[in-house]
DNA sequence: TGCAAAATAGCACGGGCGTTCTATTTTGAA
DNA sequence: TTCAAAATAGAACGCCCGTGCTATTTTGCA
């Protein structure tokens, strides 16, 4: 018996859920609502870093935040839009922390460099906290649906700058042109999931040294 | 089937405590609840290779053997005890399909390459059905426990066996003994890791190949 | 074949979950 | 200051979970 859920709708205007644009400095047009979910996520975020995206819990959440579980559960409509909103934080983080920082380094070898430490960086802060790209890919290899679709294209577009970097550096001369990026990519990624499992799960020390060091001996390969 | 090797020598692992004795093809002393135990880890095992450990739930595994909630319980006591001897069946397992064939090739080089081969083969195998070596660590990186220490017993037991591997390439001169053993498996876990992440979680074509050509390059790099 | 012990079933409990519904408070432009 | 709309709270729902308790069935040696 499929209980056809009629959803109350209060307005006829087929608004989508973006009513006012807000202005997050002044304050003057900002709705409420707006910063409390943002509040929300951020919190979310740190929760889902922890326990990953399938252990939240609204009614976690709802304490953490010191709010009930239906006001938390407004500001998403269901689960699932929670998690994707958690998802697209993580990937604003992510780009302005490991993507971003690294434009300002020359074209090719450096750039590559810096969009590798700072993602190491990253890795290595994340050693107390979990990466929810690497958590999730495991939660939702098998389990279809819009988050595993947000997830998976969040990572690719993250590969596919790292492959455009790897190019990049081949263009410049810095890496020989027989380097293939979709197989220097793989490698380095593997480095940091290789990082991310030692470091975090068997707690092994020096992962972060062999990680670093795996990345150069890449780089020595595959140049001229 | 590789029962006729000497356990005694080459085990990765420990025999266990278990009480009686049973003889599987006679059936005569063999308890009944013995077979009906195995029948259950080897569901659950399927099952978390799936959804993972902490996806497996009591109820959907009565369901599945057709059996009652407590039937199914009664042979545990706790669900930890059932996740532990789910990672058991797994090292089982895993021994005997990744290890033990590669102790026919000869110690060194040849022995190592048999080793990732295998590795390979069930990974590659795996990317319908999920590792829990892998999915168990990021499900418990940071849940202490008994179930998160048998995890990391079995994956430490198996990376010492291929550091150990490592270093007999080195004895025998096919590689320099300037490479250090933890280093070369560090990477191969990576590529491992990477093979999973990018074929399980991403679908992308060709990770197998890119696995093994990493492994081809790491073994190059490291040789005289 | 008898009979204790082992194995399994049936049932109920308390608790957390996502979600829905309705009532209340808060917001902010007019 | 007013007041509709937005935001939040509160209670309840059905569902599944792990687990404990008490029958009942099945097993396998004497």
């Amino acid at each position: 018996m499929h209980t056809m859920t009629v959803r109350h709708i209060t307005s006829l205007s087929q608004v989508p859920q973006t009513p006012q644009a807000t202005d997050d400095g002044s304050g003057r047009t900002l709705m409420k609502g707006r910063q409390t979910k943002a509040t929300i996520v951020n919190a979310a975020l740190g929760l889902a870093a922890q326990i990953g995206l399938e252990g939240l819990s609204i009614g976690a959440l709802a304490e953490v935040t010191g709010m009930s579980k239906s006001g938390v559960f407004a500001h998403f409509g269901s689960r699932e839009e929670l998690q994707i909103s958690v998802i697209r934080e993580y990937h604003d983080q992510f780009e302005s922390e490991v993507f971003y920082p690294a434009l300002s380094c020359a074209r090719g070898l450096p750039r590559l460099q810096s969009l590798f430490d700072n993602w190491m960086q990253r890795t290595t802060t994340e050693i107390d906290s979990g990466c929810i790209y690497i958590s999730g890919a495991v939660e939702f290899d098998d389990r279809p649906g819009s988050v595993r679709d947000a997830l998976a294209s969040s990572v690719n577009t993250w590969q596919n700058a790292l492959q455009r970097s790897v190019a990049q550096a081949q263009d410049e001369k810095h890496l020989t042109s027989k380097a293939d990026p979709l197989q220097v990519a793989f490698e380095i990624h593997g480095l940091i999931l290789a990082l991310h499992y030692e470091a975090r799960f068997l707690r092994n020390p020096g992962a972060a040294d062999r990680a670093r060091k795996g990345f150069s001996e890449i780089v020595a390969r595959n140049q001229v």
